[in-house]
DNA sequence: AGAAAATATTGGATCGATCCAAGAATCTTG
DNA sequence: CAAGATTCTTGGATCGATCCAATATTTTCT
């Protein structure tokens, strides 16, 4: 392979100036640019190494994302709204024209360790220890859907104030009697809560989903409602089960609040198979807007957890490196027709 | 930032042997190891950089995705079944280890030229000069979707069988009368090619849309029936109204050949708005099997592109960077309740 | 204990570029 | 045309590690 050392030789100048003609050509001649050019072209090489100028100055110009600790990258890749996340952080990387490297964490292989990026945007939130190694690299970062103390940046969705909408929405049209399907976190068998029976934080998955419950709490208790006497299943997001049990568990309900939109239309295909009529019948709303949600009969109306966005202030954090940023993103209710006033009777 | 430099003085050894201390441990007495291990721990020393190491001896452990010339990443990754596709590749990825690095191909900041990467999956097909880089660098690479040659690795889907599969089910289900619904690449306005009017391959996007093309010909030729006398819409993927005005033109039609799953679904959407039964009244067939095909009410009978498995191939030609392999996959017809034989009269 | 064998450690060269201060060439100008 | 001001070009040092052959140390064996 030609090195710069060649090209130099082949134009009869020194490295230095074959380095400048590429990398400062302002500071060299015309006509001994060219003859570096052409020296160049005749080798067949391509430029300055980036592995050498990359160790010379350290800028790789490239962004890693580490997905969430549970997952492997293939299955982050396949989830809907972690895709939309990876959209936002994809759309900022496209402006500034930098790569985006998408890192499994294994520690095996190095991962963050040894990822040759400029920051990171950590997807995983279970323990701050994984993000020493970036600390320790000295290299920006941030940590999304977590807060991560003070001194590190961070962004996130309001959870709270999106199940606080939710339910509100759905009281506001008139209901009295819910039904809630929660999120379950990583492995694990589906839960019901019956009515009564008190449920703490881990009636949910994540840090946001627990947020979410403390929203739906809040908005039903202004209403005078105890979220501990709604029953409640906490179940995979992919359990499509979970629906058909929630309309088991709680005939009577007329309106089922679902930490996801799969779920959601899990519960308008369920009612549909029981002729139940949404939304005559049944409300429902989901969580974490994805088309499919526009795309249901009928639309199902969501809260829009805002993952794009998030992925884009997300990029932007670690490439401006500022002062420590900690945002918390609103969420935005999106009526569709899914819901309605609860029928009289 | 401490260095090697740094640690192997604290330790009292010299850099070869702190060095191999990380690098090759088995050859450092163990005593030596945590004399060296214990000053890295108090200098905050995180094992050797890996800017360095990279240069040294070239391996970075990570592979390249070039998307689709008209796309940017993020357009892409919103591509449901580019989306897909990047599942296959990140689970090699993650088998092996290694990062994804996603590359907008601007050549003002690099780009292939660049990119720190030890091999290249281009997604785009557009120019086969585009993988040139990555020929200069001698780094392996494979083309997506498109022959680039009998010395160039590529992973393809047989399209034309693909198109055969879709268009010999229904006519062996009995119908005789078709509709197709065809592929825009980039932007333009939607076509409409009436029957007798002859269609060239400009009447599909890509080049495997055009082989889908030809396979609808062959099978439709096989049972007497000319191409050219089938009316046919050629639209964007994600218009809508497509499908409406399939359904205006040839209202005649017992079976609809889509390009994507998304027009078939709205294809079905268009036929229950205007009280047609599917698959009594007109069968769908769509192509390119996404989750949304088996969950669209009718379920969807798809041609299935293979995306993932062409992903998974491409990475594993990358990595094992043996002999030039050129991949025809063969697509597999997904029969779902969208077709049935037309209603007789 | 001394020689031979096995095992550890070391300095010098190298990967491929960039930076910088100093020297060479060219251009102004009185 | 020589001195001074400009503009180009250059070799040496450097980025942070790894590799290799040579040397130093320890172990084994007679």
């Amino acid at each position: 392979m030609p090195t710069l050392l060649h090209v130099a030789a082949k134009a009869g100048v020194s490295r230095s100036t074959a380095s400048n003609a590429f990398s400062r050509p302002e500071v060299v001649r015309a006509e001994v640019r060219e003859k570096v050019a052409k020296a160049a072209l005749e080798l067949g090489y391509l430029g300055p190494d980036p592995k050498a100028k990359l160790l010379r100055h350290g800028k790789v110009n490239a962004i890693g994302i580490v997905p969430p600790g549970e997952w492997g990258v293939a299955d982050s890749l396949k989830n809907p709204v972690y895709h939309q996340f990876l959209s936002g952080v994809a759309e900022v990387c496209d402006e500034v024209g930098a790569n985006l490297v998408i890192i499994p964490d294994r520690i095996s292989n190095g991962g963050v360790n040894t990822a040759l990026v400029d920051g990171f945007i950590f997807g995983r939130i279970e323990h701050l220890r994984d993000t020493e190694p970036a600390r320790l690299r000295r290299l920006p970062y941030v940590v999304v859907d977590a807060d991560a103390g003070l001194d590190v940046n961070s962004v996130r969705i309001d959870g709270r104030m999106g199940g606080y909408l939710a339910s509100r929405h759905l009281l506001e049209l008139g209901h009295r009697r819910f039904g809630i399907i929660s999120f379950l976190r990583g492995f694990g068998p589906t839960r019901y809560y019956p009515p009564g029976v008190p449920r703490g934080p881990e009636a949910a998955g994540m840090e946001t989903d627990q947020d979410k419950l403390r929203g739906y709490a809040e908005a039903l208790g202004e209403a005078g409602l105890d979220i501990a006497d709604v029953p409640m299943v906490q179940a995979q997001p992919g359990d499509r089960d979970a629906a058909k049990m929630m309309l088991d568990m709680a005939p009577q309900a007329t309106a089922i609040l679902s930490m996801t939109v799969m779920q959601g239309i899990a519960v308008l295909d369920e009612a549909r198979r029981r002729g139940l009529s949404v939304p005559r019948d049944l409300s429902v709303v989901g969580f974490n807007e994805i088309p499919e949600a526009a795309n249901s009969i009928p639309a199902l109306t969501t809260v829009d957890g805002k993952f794009a966005e998030k992925g884009r202030i997300a990029a932007r954090i670690v490439f401006d490196s500022g002062p420590v940023r900690r945002e918390l993103l609103q969420p935005r209710l999106i009526v569709r027709s899914s819901t309605a006033p609860p029928q009289k009777g």
